[in-house]
DNA sequence: TAGATTGTTAATCGATTAACAATC
DNA sequence: TAGATTGTTAATCGATTAACAATC
């Protein structure tokens, strides 16, 4: 178990790791001001963050772009790749199965499940839709351990338990709805509203 | 201009509503420990962050359901319609147009917009997709509050750029790249790989 | 009045920023 | 050495929590 990483720290941490990999692994140094302009931080917030990683820069130079990187990488853990269980195929559910990019290498959508049996069985991304009561029988045999939700509200909670029974142990859930879980349980909320909602409060003022 | 709200206040009000919401205006009063077991905080935390509105709960009784939900959309501005405009009919765009349910009454996702030649004129949600290059001609017909960017990583800054030349005041970003934007324009950032990373830190610890 | 529950004050905790030391 | 840039310490700011007063 390493040392703890505050919680603001870890938000950030992806941002930068996608601006490293955009300007391309292995071409040299970066800056703290660099990183900072890209991401939309200042240099301190930047500096600070990093040294929280193992790695430290180089001063009067800055930092080396591949191992950077890579501390980075190792700090979140995404030194292995984790078996991700999608739920919902609607048009979601089929956007985020279909999401490539480098950025999402590490995470494996291995199976998206669905209940409505029209559903069930058709092709998502060169996957065949499997029937979300399949779903603690299958991590019975190759755990997950990422589980997204991307059903309707109304089926939000009991995938949730499912995932919880399937020993998931961290949910990105999209249903607009808070699930109740062990505290053991990550979850992470993304809800369109909210966010919606969010910016109507910074437009009212 | 109302007093300014606590930005990690504005961020949960939106889920406090939300649940208010699911349980139904209108049908009497109801505890900060109910609203904080519902929305995973703690009730001292639902009190603090309700204390920011114009209205106040009763010793001893509760809020008013009713009341609280009109103080909660008050506050964040709901009490008008704003008009949405989204740029990507992809399948992320497509399942965003279509996303409905009573959270998301008064953000009226007026058009659809693609660069793609084979996507301009395909009907989504209704509403036939709009070349991306009349964005903002439309806007000065008819202003947008709020743009929705969901297309490609590569196409983001152009796009934010239309945006903000239409004099939007407020984005959703789901492309996974920050845009640069002036200061005066809010910008949110949705995305799912920095999403799925957030929750490997968690995961591997 | 007693019980329930909100609202506020003060303390604690965590995050950001300023100032500057360290060192390439 | 001088210039550039990181890393750290301390100060400030903002958020959460504890304790309790207020009042229905």
């Amino acid at each position: 178990m390493t040392k703890k990483i505050p919680a603001a720290t870890v938000r950030r941490l992806p941002t930068y790791l996608r601006y490293l990999e955009e300007v391309g692994i292995g071409v040299g140094t970066i800056g703290s001001e660099e990183i900072a302009a890209a991401t939309g931080g200042s240099a301190v917030q930047v500096r600070k963050d990093l040294s929280h990683l193992r790695y430290s820069g180089t001063r009067g130079v800055g930092y080396d772009i591949d191992l950077l990187a890579r501390a980075i990488k190792k700090a979140l853990g995404l030194d292995r790749t984790r078996r991700v269980a999608l739920v919902g195929a609607g048009n979601l559910g089929t956007a985020l199965a279909g999401y490539t990019g480098f950025a999402a290498t590490g995470f494996d959508i291995t199976a998206v499940y669905d209940k409505n049996p029209r559903r069930i069985g058709a092709l998502i991304s060169g996957m065949a839709v499997r029937n979300v009561e399949d779903l603690v029988a299958d991590a019975r045999i190759a755990p997950y351990e990422i589980g997204v939700i991307a059903t309707p509200v109304g089926a939000a909670q009991a995938v949730a338990d499912a995932m919880v029974e399937a020993k998931i142990g961290a949910i990105l859930n999209f249903a607009g709805v808070t699930v109740k879980v062990p505290p053991e349980v990550v979850v992470r909320n993304v809800d369109l509203s909210t966010e919606f909602r969010i910016l109507s409060y910074y437009l009212s003022r």
